[in-house]
DNA sequence: CTGGGATTGTATGCAATACAAACGAATAGG
DNA sequence: CCTATTCGTTTGTATTGCATACAATCCCAG
């Protein structure tokens, strides 16, 4: 939103700072939307080298403990994710022994699945490093900001 | 934020709308934020089939054509990528002549980056899909709703 | 002017994510 | 009972991201 005068010679040796003027793609909310994602995903990864987890691995592991027995659909939906994909992190979690399947005694297409202690564990210390990332995303913002930034977002992903 | 009964039922047929009841991983900020990145990025790729291009190829080839004669190190720094990820999006380009490369004149270990006559009607192209992506964005909110968005997303990514 | 350190581009490899297409097993509905 | 649909699975491909290593170039101290 700053007018500069290096439009013309970029290719000069001109000092950028990060926010260096972009030109009209500044103006596009989606553009701002990745940036801010690209910001949280690096910040979370930094947060998680310890524990090894990724973003949707965490996710996946919590929405399983807050419905046990869900089926690998039911998860991907609630993650917007299609079936290969949620099928990849499933694996991952159940090699390393975070959660196992088991045949729905209902359904027999579907698969319910549970966490297991060692992923019980790793959600514990998990919950813990996400306040830790919350709070880096949030100190930025006032109590109501964060609320009107929810419910925007959400307006988003429907 | 609404209240569900089948926190301990979830194993049974129950129907699920879109927005189903997630448990509180729903109040993590940045579970908001990239549920609204895949949001955009489907509806992005949907509009940009045709031209078979993705997010950022389009900004760096918006970002060419505001900056001509950029170097990848700065076109990364812009968009915050490191310089191995800006390789392979300006290989891509270069491999379909959208942009070219010539030596810097003035910094020998730079490359000046320029748009291609073929990178600039793509680009133009890419300009009207961007337009009707962003009426598509921004249909949920009033023009001050995304004002407020496009300042709280800008304070995550600096 | 020269040598060492920093920067830039390049190349390679690995991991995570995303989606499409196909298949088999199981279910649902007429 | 037959057919269409759903769910999980497998396979393949593409994009993105990061780490590492290397060569060319630049910059600065001495």
């Amino acid at each position: 939103m700053r007018v500069r005068d290096d439009d013309l010679d970029a290719v000069t040796t001109v000092e950028h700072e990060d926010d260096a003027y972009l030109g009209e793609i500044n103006d596009i909310v989606g553009f701002h939307i990745r940036l801010a994602h690209g910001a949280c995903y690096r910040h979370f990864t930094e947060t998680f080298t310890d524990l090894e987890l990724t973003q949707k691995q965490v996710s996946v592991m919590w929405l399983v403990a807050d419905h046990p027995g869900i089926s690998q659909i039911d998860l991907g939906q609630k993650l917007r994710m299609d079936r290969a994909t949620t099928m990849t992190i499933v694996n991952r979690l159940q090699a390393r022994h975070y959660l196992r399947r088991e045949k729905s005694p209902t359904d027999g297409r579907k698969q319910a699945l549970y966490l297991e202690p060692a992923g019980e564990a790793a959600l514990a210390e998990a919950k813990k490093a996400i306040r830790e990332h919350e709070n880096w995303v949030k100190s930025r913002f006032t109590d109501a900001e964060v609320k009107t930034l929810m419910e925007l977002l959400a307006r988003i992903h429907e």
